[in-house]
DNA sequence: CGCGGGCTTGAGAGATATCAAAACTCGTGG
DNA sequence: CCACGAGTTTTGATATCTCTCAAGCCCGCG
């Protein structure tokens, strides 16, 4: 088991800040050192966010919705609603590197807020910024656009997963989708990797009741695919556990685009 | 009960095949002729499809992703899943003048199957067309974007909606949705507007069988507010059914931004 | 007239929520 | 070092919802 501090992503952050964006946008998109320059440049300032808070920017007071777009450094978020009947439904779970907010252009009127999981360092970054910054970088565009289709297709499979398969297979599901987004092997992984989700945290996101989530988590367990105690995830039988949760995770890639160089230059010269 | 060829959206359409595309967009975005002019030459293609029939450029064999972007000209499509059970899931809904693809940059290794429901027109748009359009129009590049924003938002709902809610209001809500995107005035509406989608459809969309979507419609008819037979919607208590629905429409609408104008200004600038 | 797709009804099985409470973990303060 | 308290995990019993299976009805269409 390793210390909770572990979600808090190592020291190397600050120095170069959006170093895990980077990496993150570098998995699909070919960055030059202009365009680090300008990705690195772009955090205006940095937020702390504390478990189950929501960030102060997303409250229903400034829903004229102008404001920054969020980038996490170090922790996770989750995006979450609250339900009339008072329970809480989180939609999606945003990780070190990922951008929590795709509205670039639009002022949306409403829109559900976000909270921290654990301690997280997130960065605020403007948006005529990083619209700037995009107009003189092409390839920051691509990766930014590129990175909400990916978003998209995510929340297409939370649909599908939420709405139509038993309390197991979903979760086994979602475990799946982290385990390789944390940056697992996608293999059996018997050391584990630190998780900050609490039980109750995977039953609203699956929507299940937290109770029914611990049963379903000692079915896996039991089943053998995996232990998840002490904040720490341990799959023990990876192909399994796709097996039972239909995971494919090809709705996780991006294909490295050979293109992109040609239609960064279609951009340069339009202008 | 309006015959079905009303599906097909009149005949005005074969002079200005992005009628409601355009008509769409201008709701949020403030277009210029050079803008209309630009949008309506994008078309190169169109393609008929046929119930219950996936778009053949998103069958399982075209997976590289580079093929065209999709608009809906007339009747109504749907975006789908099939699952290993062998059940139907629909992911969204798209309506004469949306568009049905939002990975312009991205070359996606699986996306869902698009399917016409009824007899349907869609434009196809090649992505390299667009892209160029978007260089010289920077309005065209803001509505597009904007309309993605705007889908993610509606998926999101959807993840809520069928993961959280009893049956009758899943499918309550989900009504209420489609009512306004129809274009419904927002109010009660004894004429009531043709409605393309059977029991089934719907049931899939909601995460419900569709013997039980049947119970559900029943229930939402004998409380009296609604009326859904022959292909026709009838709303008859607008206010009510938002309140069992828990409905706000909020998500579906996109604030006028009069920073439109200054933000075009910085794109033709930076060039 | 027969046929097929969509709609409706009924009965029973299975899964999940709800209610209630105990056991455990961990940080905090005395 | 220990006691405490909040939050998390676990267990049990019951209620409710939704699915499944089976079948009949309705209506447009060939």
């Amino acid at each position: 088991m390793r210390p909770l501090e572990s979600f808090d992503s190592g020291a190397g952050d600050k120095g170069q800040p959006m170093g895990m964006l980077v990496r993150k946008l570098s998995r699909h998109t070919n960055f030059g050192s202009g365009d680090r320059v300008a990705l690195g440049a772009l955090v205006g300032h940095q937020v702390r966010a504390l478990r189950h808070r929501a960030l102060a920017e997303r409250d229903a007071g400034s829903g004229s919705g102008s404001g920054p777009i969020h980038v996490v450094l170090s922790g996770w978020t989750c995006r979450f609603a609250m339900l009339p009947s008072g329970r809480r439904r989180i939609l999606a779970f945003y990780l070190p590197g990922d951008i929590c907010d795709f509205d670039l252009f639009t002022t949306r009127q409403l829109d559900q807020p976000i909270a921290a999981i654990g301690a997280t360092r997130i960065a605020a970054i403007e948006r005529r910024a990083l619209r700037q910054a995009m107009n003189r970088q092409p390839q920051i565009e691509r990766a930014y656009w590129s990175e909400a289709a990916l978003d998209a297709a995510i929340q297409r499979t939370w649909t599908i997963n939420v709405g139509h398969r038993a309390a197991d297979r979903r979760l086994a599901h979602l475990l799946c989708e982290l385990h390789v987004r944390i940056g697992g092997t996608g293999a059996t992984d018997q050391a584990g990797v630190s998780f900050p989700l609490t039980q109750a945290d995977l039953g609203d996101a699956c929507g299940l009741t937290s109770i029914h989530t611990n049963r379903a988590i000692q079915e896996l367990r039991r089943a053998g695919l995996l232990d998840l105690s002490a904040g720490t995830l341990r799959i023990h039988d990876w192909a399994g556990l796709c097996a039972m949760a239909s995971f494919d995770p090809a709705y996780l890639t991006i294909a490295r685009d050979d293109e992109d160089e040609e239609a960064a230059g279609e951009r340069r010269a339009a202008g």
